[in-house]
DNA sequence: CTGAAAGCGCTTACAG
DNA sequence: CTGAAAGCGCTTACAG
């Protein structure tokens, strides 16, 4: 809008005015504004208790009046520390991926720190070495361990070489208490036990995850113990392995129910797999639940996508990402957290019936 | 191990030895090796031409023998600007979520840029607010952005206004060629309509997805080119709107199938209004596909969860993902990229099939 | 083609 | 309780 003799815009016009408003504040700036040293506004920003009342309200009348916030750049080079989280992952769902992110992001907000996704691969001969490039390169604050690298005791005694903070998400305690955070799947399968029991079954199967994910062994430990409540055991033959995968529980439920007598009701190690029971059951011309209960673990969409619905146990993973995160940055809660919140809970639809005939 | 004589260890000792490792070189360190200022190191980091021969070579053979990486930190705040990217993000479907992430962290690979998520809601009262936010504070190399935020001129506006660089991902060019990466939802929609055409159908339904998505419209615009190019057009009628969601798939699937005469084929927007259509077929007595043929679009995996499994069209979300960030970075590839791989393709399952008898 | 000085925006010792 | 100096590991002018 400038007439052609208006003179040229000086260097404040441009910081200032046309290219999105004025320049950021930095901590001098601050200062200056505060009559202070830039020190002490470090202080404040860092909530060193040593600044007298007064000198803070006012350095924080100041920050609030520019929105100033601090370079987490600047200061993560003078701190020798990044303000960022990783997340680093192999677990292949994507809804466990997506809900786990979110709950770590939940932790952090509002906190400054960003998160920072990296997938691995376990067997890759880089696997520990691109880890160590991840977190030193990016001086990360700390990172999250999901099942199942958090699994993986190598892992873990790299982040305590390197000095780097972590959190092992699992299904069991595998470190000490500031580096896990330990869902409960245990819990969970025993309350799919006795559903299935108090629905009348006898003749009853179990699909389990690989071997090599602990949860696996929790989710059928859990069963067995909620079975043993009933005074009922599995058998040798009433277990079979899958993968956690919609195929391997085909080929499982293929398996389980050629079997004669066949089992009333399979429980599965998670959704997919009972996704796939239900597949080999409606090739094998049962109609489920009349025919054959199924019950999963995990409550993904998957649940409710397949006919019938399937009844399930529902793990609060967003949850658990968050407090995985605030443990991780040291966040305290001031009310007391609700528990109910972080335990798996039965979902009852309509995979699962009476015990027929 | 040490014995109770032993001298205490020397700060050499702990830095070098006990703690993993030697401390990570500096620039100074590889200057000094190197017999050079350090400047001219960076300039070696930075690819100056303006380094000879020799010195570059002695300088890589330092930075190789000591595996030295420059602090991203300490570079980021001498550019003003860090080597992080941000996936701003609201599409709501995880598979496409991860996919996404994939396909931008295999574009990074090796570039030592990092990817930071970051979750938004369009319809928050901050949503402007808080993109800024991060942007500014991290000051993000670039951001990319799938639909639908790819979508919103505001948050194009807003990037151009603070400089930040940016990538939209979407069914159409919104913007300038640079700042673009365009699926080809249009294309595969087409292959869609010949295969519904070419097994005989004429009594043909859509469920569009929701009006506030490009996609909806451009899924809708390539279906009824292919219906075109066999003569054919949507009614009025034929047509329904849901919102991209299981449930409203169900319910478009109720109100279309109850009317007479019925559609013997209907194409879906998505997988998961597909997969809701299959539940209200099977609701109303049908047999997919002897009665009704569907088909869905994305090939994500609820499309072979389901029963029958999906006839749909894949859309290469992680190549896609890739050449955004790729592009955003300034990669440059050698070999001409293989298109086939970027487009759209039909994948025929058990869920479409001859029209009724 | 190469380098010495100053600076990016913070924090850590060290004084007072 | 507060501050002046030095430094984190790099890059940008500016010289030569």
């Amino acid at each position: 809008m400038s007439s052609s003799n208006t003179p040229p815009s000086t260097p404040e016009d441009l910081e200032n005015g046309v290219e999105g408003g004025r320049k950021r504040a930095t901590i001098n700036d601050i200062a200056r504004l505060a009559g202070v040293s830039k020190k002490t506004v470090s202080r404040v920003i860092n909530q060193s208790p040593f600044v007298r009342d007064e000198t803070r309200e006012r350095i924080e009348a100041v920050i609030a009046e520019w929105g100033y916030a601090p370079d987490p750049q600047a200061r993560g080079l003078a701190f020798r520390r990044s303000f960022l989280i990783g997340m680093i992952y192999d677990n292949p769902n994507p809804q466990y991926v997506v809900n786990m992110q979110l709950g770590l992001l939940d932790g952090l907000r509002g906190s400054g720190f960003e998160l920072v996704v990296h997938p691995c691969d376990r067997a890759s001969p880089t696997f520990l070495a691109d880890i160590r490039g991840f977190v030193e390169r990016q001086k990360l604050y700390g990172v999250v361990l999901p099942p199942s690298v958090s699994e993986d005791e190598r892992v873990a005694k790299l982040l305590n070489e390197i000095g780097c903070e972590y959190i092992r998400i699992a299904s069991v305690e595998l470190d000490m208490p500031e580096h896990m955070i330990v869902g409960h799947d245990r819990m969970g399968a025993a309350q799919a036990a006795r559903h299935i029991v108090e629905l009348g079954h006898r003749r009853i199967a179990f699909i389990s995850g690989p071997g090599s994910f602990r949860s696996s062994h929790e989710r059928r430990g859990g069963f067995e113990d909620g079975l043993a409540e009933a005074g009922l055991k599995l058998a040798e033959g009433d277990i079979v392995q899958g993968a956690y995968t919609f195929e391997s529980g085909v080929a499982c439920g293929d398996a389980l129910l050629a079997r004669t007598p066949r089992p009333t009701a399979i429980f599965c190690g998670n959704d997919e797999m009972a996704a796939g029971v239900l597949q080999s059951a409606r090739k094998a011309g049962l109609v489920v639940p009349r025919d054959l209960t199924i019950v999963g673990f995990d409550d993904f969409q998957i649940a409710q996508a397949v006919w019938p619905p399937l009844t399930t146990v529902r793990t609060p993973t967003r949850e658990i990402g968050r407090m995985a995160a605030e443990k991780l940055i040291g966040v305290e809660r001031d009310e007391p957290r609700d528990m109910t919140k972080t335990e798996p809970s039965l979902v009852v639809r309509e995979s699962s019936g009476p015990v027929p005939g």
